[in-house]
DNA sequence: CGTCCAGGTCTAC
DNA sequence: GGTAGACCTGGACGC
């Protein structure tokens, strides 16, 4: 047994749209992800508890399931398991979008989301997520690959049936391994500029205990205000970081406004500019969703996108 | 070739 | 609390 097929439900029995999950937001092209030509599936690269990392393919199965199948020899049944739930974890399978379709189903220009949209994907960890949001930061999208590429190439631990090169077929590394890597690695190798000695810190907190992302992911109970107080904290993570991370952790109350979303939004509403203030006032229904909605509303045609892409 | 700037952040006022 | 300037890197431009 090397598949293992996985309901394509949320928590709230909404449907999930496996394709528009895969495309949900530009992650997915960032190692140890690799999505097919159009985004009908995913290979990804995971850890597990004992044992090297296995890489997964991730396709639409029978009866509106997700299978996922484990590339190169067959795992055990425990591990075919475990990296099942952790597939389950990444596709974000465990979360209620049921209130945020009951919002859209009322606005003409989200209704469609309620098809199955609006499943954000997320790393196997906040670790992960943080580095590459950091690694987003005032740069082109190619100079993020870079980064991203290097650190899991040179770093991650690679998986039994794993090219020799390239950054496919390779865990994201844990904080131990990117803090042992040193400056000269993130200056000379992964080419980070002033980025290097961000990742450095916060690689170097978390593998020492000072800090722990992981608590983010798992305590619901911490308000917005404290998950952004604590991201804010680390360096090298700003507004716009800290918006974009909380996005992954499931809280969209706020809005991802930065050199990207503006513009776009504003083209999309036919206007020349838009203000921080009349985008908050469009999206202010959504509440706690507010967020989502405004992210699903600058992405809808990225399906389509990745069709030619 | 120099300048600008990309899915910003930090520091110093 | 709000606002300049500096900041690594490397493509995209203008000259």
């Amino acid at each position: 047994m090397r598949t293992v097929e996985i309901p394509l439900v949320g928590r709230g029995g909404e449907p999930v749209d496996l394709r528009r999950t895969l495309s949900s937001h530009g992650f997915v092209d960032l190692p140890p992800m690799r999505p097919s030509v159009g985004h009908r599936s995913l290979e990804i690269t995971l850890r597990t508890a004992r044992g090297r990392p296995r890489t997964v393919r991730v396709h639409a199965g029978r009866d509106g399931c997700a299978a996922v199948t484990v590339l190169g020899r067959a795992p055990s049944a425990e591990q075919l398991g475990e990296l099942g739930r952790t597939v389950r974890h990444v596709l974000r399978l465990d979360a209620d979008l049921s209130p945020f379709y009951a919002l859209a189903a009322d606005d003409p220009e989200l209704a469609w989301v309620t098809r199955g949209a609006g499943r954000m994907l997320r790393s196997p960890t906040v670790f992960e997520d943080v580095v590459k949001t950091i690694c987003t930061t005032n740069c082109a999208w190619s100079a993020t690959r870079r980064m991203v590429g290097a650190i899991v190439e040179h770093l991650g631990e690679p998986a039994p049936e794993a090219p020799a090169s390239g950054p496919h077929g390779r865990a994201f590394p844990t904080p131990e391994r990117m803090a042992e890597a040193g400056e000269g690695f993130y200056r000379e190798v992964a080419r980070a500029g002033y980025r290097g000695a961000y990742l450095l810190a916060i690689a170097e907190a978390a593998a020492e205990g000072r800090l722990d992302l992981e608590d983010l992911a798992r305590d619901p109970e911490l308000p917005d205000e404290e998950v952004e107080r604590r991201l804010l904290a680390l360096p090298g993570v700003g507004p716009y970081a800290a918006a974009h991370i909380m996005m992954t952790l499931g809280r969209y109350h706020r809005l991802i406004l930065d050199s990207w979303t503006l513009p776009t939004y504003a083209a999309k509403v036919g206007r020349r500019t838009a203000s921080d203030r009349a985008i908050e006032r469009r999206f202010r229904r959504y509440g706690p969703f507010a967020g989502l909605a405004f992210w699903l509303f600058l992405t809808r045609d990225w399906v389509d996108d990745a069709l030619v892409r």
